[in-house]
DNA sequence: CTAACGTTTGTCCAATCGGTCAAAAATTTG
DNA sequence: CAAATTTTTGACCGATTGGACAAACGTTAG
């Protein structure tokens, strides 16, 4: 909302080297967090000079903000996608399975959130208890509508998105300890199509034998 | 297993102050990270001077390692209980209860942990792929046990365990995004027995509707 | 060509970082 | 008590940090 998004007209040479800087820069804060990541890195990863990236953004902050803002649209685009048409069922497991391609194939900005998060996320809190408050509340809803029509269980509607986003997020964000737990054979690149076959069956029949 | 843990010989003074320092980094470093955290922030919250504290430990590397490791044995005795005898269900029931109880007990611990395990996990990796790997093979094996004897349903017992990390830690290290969602009225004390009933639900029953 | 504008860099700065050290203060020991 | 030992502190250090700045360089339009 304060974004200083008002029209700021760029030559193409300072939209190609702005989309340099951040492709650099999630990199780095992904992996050493918001106060453990440095210009200096930043810089080095995109191919310049320290001063020469802060010609482009005048302070740290703002590097972290753009890509901040920039993540968590794309980042809650398939929870928007949720529908109130089609079968409640499908319609929730394709949710699960887009979470869980989108850890497999942008872990980064999963870290580079969940490193937000953990440190009390000081950077977007208003964002948390407005829009994104929001747009859950709404989801809510409609998970709600389809437990009153009986087509899935009776629970908790938050909580129900709480343990899809956990259980999809992990495989992002403690990737380092999934591989060294699975080992080489299991910890593969088949570990996201195990991981899929596991969660679509946890979410819809539980641990309980059939029966 | 390089700890340098041969008998050190400590005054009661020394135990204190330690003590001391080991809580008041506890706290830091969830928060901010190893790299964000500084010897001045840690040695103000334990109420003592810098290099006071440098005199209880000497790097600021031995701290974290020491917390480390004390975190590490305490955090995975849960599922070092999981056992053989009992109801397999009531066995699983009660260890996700369990783990749940520690992401509201010990929030602190499980940030700590994931604040490692988020940035590549430098410091513990060989503790990752020797005795946690070990441990977690040792316990899929007894929940295999369990599904060939048809008492739970077949799936695959690492992801299993995973997922049962990841809802409940969620908790923890996700508290200010959860609580922001919930909002006052169900981000409230109430919202881990509202896990705990939810998380109950779809480990035994998943989503799909009663009959 | 040249003036204007956009880009890049070397140099510098104050603040903060982890850590040292010698000396003072407090405590324990005999 | 006094000596020995442990604990605490103020002053200090080199390295790194985020950032400022003017000068140099490159590009483009007239």
């Amino acid at each position: 909302m304060n974004t200083g998004t008002e029209a700021p007209r760029r030559t193409r040479i300072q939209q190609e080297k702005r989309e340099l800087i951040l492709e650099a820069a999630l990199e780095v804060f992904s992996t050493h967090g918001f106060r453990g990541a440095t210009i200096d890195q930043i810089a080095e990863a995109a191919g310049m000079s320290k001063p020469n990236l802060l010609y482009y953004f005048r302070r740290k902050e703002d590097i972290h903000e753009t890509l901040m803002l920039r993540l968590l649209d794309t980042w809650l685009a398939p929870l928007r996608e949720l529908d109130d048409i089609g079968d409640p069922l499908t319609e929730l497991r394709s949710y699960i399975r887009r979470k869980l391609e989108m850890a497999r194939d942008f872990p980064r900005e999963s870290r580079l959130f969940a490193n937000e998060i953990l440190q009390g996320a000081p950077r977007i809190m208003p964002l948390l208890a407005g829009d994104l408050k929001t747009l859950v509340d709404e989801k809510a809803a409609v998970i709600k509508g389809w437990m009153r029509t009986g087509k899935i269980a009776r629970t908790d509607p938050w909580h129900l998105i709480f343990s899809i986003w956990a259980t999809t997020q992990h495989y992002a964000d403690f990737d380092v300890q999934v591989r060294a737990v699975l080992g080489p054979n299991r910890g593969g690149d088949g570990r996201f199509e195990d991981a899929a076959r596991f969660l679509e069956q946890l979410f819809l029949d539980g641990l309980k034998p059939k029966r």
